[in-house]
DNA sequence: CCATGAATTGTTAGCGCTCACAATGTGCCT
DNA sequence: AGGCACATTGTGAGCGCTAACAATTCATGG
């Protein structure tokens, strides 16, 4: 309980205790197959009695391995951002990997030389970048950095290994769904245009169009905020009736703020106009109405990254197949069809 | 680039290059004073040249500091926890300190004692645990550990220090709010019985009513998610015209759902029942209709957290007043009051 | 009964850094 | 010129652990 009590036991203590050396403590410890069972038995014992706990920086730099990997991320605040960086945690730890995080409010080359630096005097062994702007991914393969990054969300632009959802896909599956209930075209609200997230569902939304002869509306773009979706929401309200029955909106933050601009101008959804969001955060299941989106599997990009990064750690040839982006989902909900 | 590179120098390599004692670049490194401007300028130079940065494990090892702080936490995906965790990380960073995050799914006893082993493997000095439950904080009472733990949102028992935001003042702001709008009565819907927020906002909304002379009807529960906020709003659309007018629901998420459970059963907001939430989440902006709720101000729950821990740390009096909550606020919108 | 090899344990030397102290250099006063 | 205080630099000893090797024990079989 008390912190403050003299200096924590060491090795040197238990042995002493256990009476044997140092370094059988050390064997225990390590399950080295080579140590009696009674003399295990006996170190074990003398370990619980003291409360013994190995020191992990001496550990750390008798093996030269911190065991401790580093993220770096901004905006974690959102659905998408936390529930990946819950992922990776899980993932880490799930292979003995401690994790360290460092959340950035903006990922400009500074702050993230900045994050850099403060994991490499942590001493970790590698980093996930969290990198959804190309802009970070340019920044980050520019900055020197004594071990290896992977990043994640940020296509395989080939300069850093990379894991990633098939966001064109799920831009497709969205597209598609709506060409398939019968709209003769689908309007597009995007992200930022630095991201690459939202470049992607551009590509898949403009080529689904494309694939089904249709020529694209000249795409809207917000900022992924609720409020942007809202603004752009009352500019679509405006082509109502004049063509536009279907909007795929780039996530579901903005969706809400059409949906909201829409009712406001008396548009019904969905009877006068579809909408698909995407990234299916908790709330678009009760949003008015519930919100047909696409949604991610984080906790498989969690895996990948993870033991993307090990690989590359430890030396070894990536086990998992380089390039392949993570399937997304498409959940049908209200918004698409009434019910 | 390529990490795999031989072992990367120390600081008997920079020492050598910059013709010093390897004391003498730890001096520069430390901001000793006593160091001549020129000699300082040499090692700087063989520093950089060579691309040197102080081994973390080493330098641990030898003063005894870690400079991390562990946070255990579960719900890290709610904006709640995510926005109090990237306060905590960004005030733990300021201090110096390297953050290492345990992401939970539960917190149930065993997997809090394994959270807390592994942060103590990494070697943490201290850590915060995110644990509104109050099972969570009881289970941590009882668990031994070598170092500091402060609890965030979880009252203060007293067991251990804590730092919180005054979720009863929240509630009263909330009940005062629609009493002082005409409303004879408030009804509630609660969270889970085991979380200390929830217990808080109950009390406060109860000693609200009861202050202003009404009987509270018996509050419903919800387990924060839209799913139970929808279902307990039909069973309150029952109570329309019956005495409910209005009603604080415990946070926003379960606030959605309500909402969309009146509007299904053809009760308008604020006219016919008038909703208040709790936590301002992005997206209440945009509900249908916009939210009026109760902001907390995670960045000052942040700092005041990691402030507590490192005064514990350092073994000083804390310096903060104890005990002292921190102020929410309400946000008034339209879901209390017609635009 | 002793040689032989495997199983088990101990010994020694760092890992790269900081701390305490020793040694040297510098300026200034008398 | 000598001496003293102070600034500046160097030296040696760990911090607590693991890795490599050395030493010991133990069972076997000839």
């Amino acid at each position: 309980m008390n912190h403050l009590e003299l200096r924590p036991p060491t090795m040197a203590d238990v042995a002493r205790l256990a009476g044997v050396s140092h370094q059988t403590v050390s064997r225990v410890l390590g399950d080295h197959p080579n140590v009696r069972e009674e003399t295990r038995a006996r170190v074990l014992r003398a370990i619980e009695e003291m409360g013994y706990r190995r020191n992990s920086s001496a550990r750390a730099l008798a093996t030269r391995r911190t065991r401790t990997l580093g993220v770096v991320a901004a905006n974690t605040t959102l659905y998408g951002p936390a529930s990946t960086l819950f992922a990776l945690e899980d993932a880490a730890r799930a292979a003995g990997y401690t994790v360290s995080t460092v959340s950035l409010h903006k990922l400009a080359k500074e702050t993230l030389s900045e994050a850099l630096d403060h994991l490499s005097e942590g001493g970790v062994e590698g980093v996930i970048a969290l990198a959804p702007q190309r802009s970070a991914v340019e920044a980050l393969a520019e900055l020197r950095h004594p071990f290896p990054v992977v990043v994640v969300g940020t296509g395989s632009g080939a300069e850093i290994p990379s894991v990633n959802v098939d966001q064109q896909l799920g831009a497709r599956l969205a597209t598609g769904h709506l060409l398939a209930a019968g709209h003769r075209t689908v309007w597009h609200l995007a992200g930022p245009e630095d991201w690459q997230e939202a470049a992607d569902r551009v590509t898949g939304w403009r080529t689904t169009l494309e694939a089904a002869g249709v020529e694209p509306p000249k795409p809207l773009r917000g900022d992924w905020s609720p409020l942007s979706g809202y603004r752009a929401g009352q500019e679509l309200a405006g082509w109502v009736g004049r063509g536009l029955t279907a909007v795929f909106v780039a996530n579901d933050q903005m969706a809400l703020g059409v949906l909201r601009a829409l009712r406001e101008a008396g548009v019904r959804t969905p009877q006068d106009v579809a909408i698909v969001g995407f990234d299916d955060i908790p709330e678009s299941e009760f949003f008015a109405p519930p919100l047909t989106t696409v949604r991610q599997d984080f906790a498989t990009v969690g895996k990948h990254s993870i033991a993307l990064l090990l690989d590359l750690i430890e030396g070894r040839a990536p086990s998992g197949t380089p390039g392949v982006a993570i399937e997304p989902h498409l959940v049908v909900r209200a918004s698409t069809a009434p019910d």
